[in-house]
DNA sequence: TTGTATGCGTTATCAA
DNA sequence: TTGATAACGCATACAA
């Protein structure tokens, strides 16, 4: 490993002067300037991380506290972050927290001077982990909202707004008859985590606001419960015509069992999902109408921010909300006969 | 930060002593060791991880190679890899390579002291990166294999024993005429990819072997192409009664593209899907046959290959791998009418 | 078994 | 504009 001791050595310049032109820190004649250049490109010189780290108590380096879970998709999110870090000279690392043991974990990350700061995915309403960072005194910032905000860093899928869309959507249209399928996260580790619950705030206002008629079915991740999607949408909202689901799941399931029973998507029943994996709308038959999650968006501003608040940008906090983007598919249409159709 | 200087001081010892018990290595009286670990925890002392690093000249970083592509499941391997890693003390950064500068970024990474070894995936037949990296002499392991092996740590899917099971469990079942479909990755930045040339060439041996008449059929992401797997399967292997595929889209397209021409699944065709994600094949109608991915088996083996080599460890080469696991669905039976069906 | 002292490769402070 | 030099927090060879 080449040092800042031998490329001053070989430029004969003092190691300070290398640092100055290194870092940018301050003026150095052109001439020396292009020397030591010159020498580092020779010499292949790369400066230390570690050191570089120790003696600027700066590790450039953020925790991307990560959920150990499996069934959602985070992909997009985390490449851009990874990216957005590396482009300001930060980098990502991986943390999987083990539930036993976060309030320590987090904080040590901190404390050793391991990272600079905390991203934090798959937030609760009420999240333990937000409370202990916030105790620590750490620098972090949200993919997510917690139900207190004031002064948090935080990006988060516009839930209000994306639904808003949906509904209208659909109700240009011509639909009256919407049904909101969820995720029943009940009993599970996710029990607390908020999408659903704002999705469901957000379907009840601007079903109301337009007044609609609107149902909610909360469909469990039960493979059984799953599969009978369907039959429970035709019993409990017989009258839909326009389904918003947020549940990949139970999604395919009614692409596949509405025909079945004679109902044509998107003829006799029209499907649009939310935050889907673009991947997964791309593989349907009908290809569903997604309103895809700002995953790319999202990882960038949540790095970008918190690398903000690192750098000493003492503004008000980031709160960035974006909504989904309509991707159609072709599971979206007027519905089959409404005498109120304009 | 409270410093190992500040514990030695009031557990008055020296700073060595403080870590030795630290970092037991070194023997240290029971007493003075209790007394140590006491201070320690009244003062919450955790050793800095950047003075570690450039006192030990160890980073305890695996830096994660990581390719910037949005289609293929990582999950797995990412999270299990990172578990591992830090299971032995050590952490995984993502790093996103830009296929401009290859070749600086991927040995700066080692030279600048910032990781310790790498972890490569979406290895090509091919690899320039696998180059650079034995060129500067950087610990690293694959996921995936180049063509050129001896000496290289790397972990993989073991397509030859599955496909083979595919093909076996098929012929049990009678089936004697058998369709592979296969991404065709020509003219995309993954042309060199492995897994489908390994899988074709596992396909054609195991066909010869029991006599039964295969097919191959490519089929591009285009979603014309996608769209239109069906039509090309009943053109180029009219005959076919069972499916290998590893093709989510074309999977998908098969599914629900099949039913519409009067042919059922798996009545009067068996699909079966090699290495996909485990979500998806519970999303079908019927569920899909699914041949899964050992992702988190090869995250693990591959962190802990590498970690082993970067201990000094010098035996041979770690070389796995580890065979697709069926996991059962519905989209898989004998054949309609085989005369020859025992 | 414990302590002293040096070095790891930078950054940053202060002089020159 | 440049150069000494002292941290940064820890590991470790060597001494005691």
């Amino acid at each position: 490993m080449v040092t800042m001791q031998q490329v001053a050595d070989k430029a004969k310049v003092s190691i300070s002067t290398v640092s100055f032109v290194v870092n940018n820190t301050k003026p150095v004649t052109p001439e020396t300037r292009e020397r030591v250049l010159q020498v580092i490109e020779e010499l292949g010189y790369r400066r230390n991380r570690m050191a570089r780290a120790l003696a600027s108590r700066k590790s450039h380096i953020l925790a991307l506290i990560y959920p150990m879970l499996d069934h959602r998709n985070h992909h997009a999110f985390i490449e851009s972050a990874a990216t957005a870090a590396e482009e300001h000279g930060y980098n990502l690392v991986l943390w999987p927290l083990h539930s036993d043991n976060v309030s320590t974990e987090i904080t040590s990350l901190i404390e050793a001077g391991f990272a600079d700061g905390v991203l934090l995915m798959e937030v609760q309403l009420d999240d333990e982990r937000v409370a202990h960072l916030q105790q620590a005194a750490a620098p972090f910032a949200l993919i997510g909202r917690t139900r207190e905000l004031s002064g948090i860093d935080y990006v988060d899928i516009d839930f209000e707004r994306t639904v808003a869309t949906v509904i209208e959507d659909f109700a240009k249209l011509g639909h009256r008859d919407i049904t909101l399928v969820l995720e029943d996260l009940g009993g599970t580790p996710l029990a607390g985590y908020a999408p659903p619950v704002r999705t469901e705030e957000a379907f009840r206002d601007a079903i109301a606001e337009r007044g609609l008629n609107g149902a909610v079915i909360r469909i469990s991740h039960d493979p059984d419960a799953v599969a009978g999607v369907a039959d429970t949408l035709l019993v409990q909202a017989p009258a839909t015509t326009a389904i918003v689901s947020q549940h990949d799941a139970a999604s395919l399931a009614l692409l596949s069992a509405l025909p079945r029973r004679g109902i044509d998507v998107p003829r006799d029943m029209s499907i649009a999902t939310i935050a889907t994996a673009t991947s997964l709308a791309a593989l349907t038959q009908p290809p569903l109408t997604t309103y895809v999650g700002p995953g790319h968006e999202l990882g960038r501003a949540a790095a970008e921010a918190l690398i903000a608040r690192l750098e000493g940008r003492n503004g008000p906090a980031t709160q960035v909300l974006v909504a989904c983007r309509c991707h159609p598919g072709a599971s979206v249409a007027p519905p089959r006969a409404t005498p109120d159709a304009r």
